[in-house]
DNA sequence: GCATGTTTCAAACATGCGCTTGAATCATGT
DNA sequence: ACATGATTCAAGCGCATGTTTGAAACATGC
């Protein structure tokens, strides 16, 4: 049975594992934590890993695929809202409200790890692709990505398909980097000395949301040769 | 001395070896290469490595600190040329031939593994910084970081300065992470049926910087609530 | 043509990692 | 109280990786 003493502290060794695991995939990103690591943080044996989860990269595989379901679920609920609010107003998503459905499911003080641990999954995934990374990316992103895109495409008509599905990763790609420079380089702050600061959330919020609404905005801004 | 047998094609051992390390990197990412798989492409003993290079993250840093330093002379040359022709003209430089200057180094015909290669450099230091992804990016990227602002923001001039230090960096993001597309998950075209390909060159090259010119274009895109 | 310094090589070494093992401990039903 | 199954534990196994080694092969100066 799955039970200590009555009263105690800590919860199953299990449920301890993975909540050392995020603590430790968010400190150290995903090479850095090792099972000796793992269930040092976690003060279980080390077999316990294997014993719990059949293996480490099964481990890591729920940690990152329950954030990746958190992460999109918060998003699909804001855009079912965005999509309600239009339909009541009987016009498009405003390209705004969609943009910050993106960014505040990284961005916000309910769950402040949630940003840099997703930031963490995808660059891993780009940098060595495994069985893991591949399973979340598919099974629980990409038809999130899809659904998002069509909600886009509406709040920006004049642009096309093409465009949509470039302009999306590249999307990704913005946010993606600037989750990761706030953890792991401060390289923002050190060269602004300061004047741009990612880790101050609002200025971020700020910052990312109006450089992705101008990024998707109506041709005006491009001046080509 | 440092010479085969006259007319014998392979180079010395040491520039094989840089050879062998460039080519393995582009195509296997930055972990995936190991010393024993450095020597077999490059027809070398293993311990090659350490008599040529004293150590792997040597090698590794010779060769991606050439990588870098091609990058950077290669976009100085550009912004050298732009400065100048804005100055005849007694203007300001078009913020578009500052997008493509940029983006010119990673996507062009003559240096094709350069752009890959950069961003497996830029994401490596991202996910898991060493000494030398820190050295390289400190002393190769930093001061060209700030030169290429500081053209930017008289591209630019309705942004202040922490506006274009925000938009720098998440251009940066959206341009490393693009090139890592390409080449690792091929999700961009996966997820379009084909239709956004960064496969092919120039699609990539006129939606990048469509993209980039629009995100700092002036502020007629954004509709805020 | 031999002596000397340089380069190559096969083999082994050292280390850190994920994982397994077999015994000890604990919790529970009867 | 005992038997049974679930869990914990210290120890060590197997493997891949970067590195070292000491001898052999090579090139060069005199």
């Amino acid at each position: 049975m799955r039970l200590n003493h009555v009263n105690e502290l800590r919860l199953d060794t299990r449920d301890a594992l993975r909540d050392a695991a995020e603590e430790l995939y968010a400190e150290k990103g995903i090479d850095g934590v090792t099972t000796r690591g793992l269930a040092e943080r976690a003060g279980v044996n080390m077999a316990a890993v294997n014993y719990h989860f059949r293996n480490k990269d099964n481990l890591t595989l729920e940690v990152f695929r329950d954030v990746a379901r958190r992460t999109v679920k918060r998003r699909l609920d804001s855009l079912a809202r965005i999509e309600a609010e239009a339909a009541t107003e009987n016009r498009a998503p405003h390209l705004w409200d969609v943009v910050e459905a993106f960014v505040d499911a990284y961005v916000n003080d309910d769950t402040p790890r949630t940003g840099i641990l997703l930031a963490h999954l995808v660059l891993q995934h780009r940098v060595r692709p495994t069985e893991w990374t591949r399973a979340i990316v598919a099974q629980e992103l990409d038809d999130f990505a899809l659904r998002y895109m069509a909600v886009l495409h509406r709040a920006v008509p004049h642009l096309n398909e093409r465009e949509v599905h470039w302009r999306y990763h590249l999307m990704v790609g913005a946010v993606m980097m600037s989750l990761s420079d706030q953890r792991t380089d401060g390289r923002m702050k050190r060269l602004s000395d300061g004047l741009a600061n990612p880790e101050d959330r609002s200025q971020f919020r700020q910052e990312l949301i109006s450089f992705l609404v101008a990024s998707f905005g109506s041709p005006c801004g491009g001046d080509g040769p």
